[in-house]
DNA sequence: CTTGACCTTCCAGTCACTGGAATCCCTATA
DNA sequence: TATAGGGATTCCAGTGACTGGAAGGTCAAG
């Protein structure tokens, strides 16, 4: 199998999974022509690896759930660390977000957005606690 | 005003300061010595800054913003439409990590978390539907 | 005069790709 | 057999918004 059929079958752009060989996620074998071959096992990974991505993981924990993932004395609770790790990350990143568009959201209702300057976004972000 | 005073009072890091002048946010003269001579303008400029980053507009959105606010013949429609789509891409990424963390914690809820190998987790990330 | 805190510039690294250039390989058709 | 295309290869550079660190200049206090 070649990187665009992998690629569209693991759902990853071909750029993305040379990519992850250059970083030593994957490690598929080269044919006499010097393409990469990738069988199952190969294809499997990338699989594995765009959902986890898809999940927000990053590359180090993907890397680390890979090798789990392929450990098999692994116990379930290295798994869930990493997981619950990340989840505590994106819900931080939630709270975040959701402070920023309460104050955003309150802004942009008190804007009028007509032709006149005033406007109150402005006059929030230019108030001088300094 | 050296950069030093000037970061604490704006709430921004010095090396971040010399980035906005770096990319042309901000144009502070110089002392005779070479030092960033800093007037209560920049200082004003550098807290505007700040304030619209904790928002998490994009540095192009705090220019624009910054170019609106010096502006005496803006209109605020201008501004609102710059907030109102920093504020469609907050919802958005907030909703994408809000399925994240639906997914992640059903299946950190799921996984046991102990010195077994099974776990759901890695099973939901290598099942195979290619 | 020295010490230490501050300032300067410049270069490299972060994260996870992504775009593009230059070149090579394979297959099919005229 | 020439060629055209589509796909593969490598390598370099850029993204966003900083951040760390090195090497060196400046200033005020003791």
């Amino acid at each position: 199998m070649n990187i665009g059929e992998v690629a569209a079958r693991a759902g990853l752009p071909a750029k993305t999974i040379r990519y992850y060989e250059d970083i030593g996620l994957i490690k598929p074998p080269r044919d006499t022509n010097g393409y990469r071959a990738f069988g199952e096992v190969e294809l499997h990974k990338l699989a594995f690896l765009a959902r986890a991505r898809a999940l927000g993981f990053r590359i180090e924990d993907c890397r680390d759930l890979l090798r789990l993932y392929e450990d098999e004395a692994r116990s379930s609770a290295e798994v869930r660390a990493i997981a619950q790790q990340h989840l505590d990350r994106i819900a931080k990143k939630i709270a975040d977000l959701e402070e920023m568009r309460n104050t955003l959201s309150d802004l942009v209702d008190a804007c009028a957005g007509d032709q006149r300057p005033d406007c109150p976004i402005l006059a929030s972000l230019s108030k001088y606690p300094v």
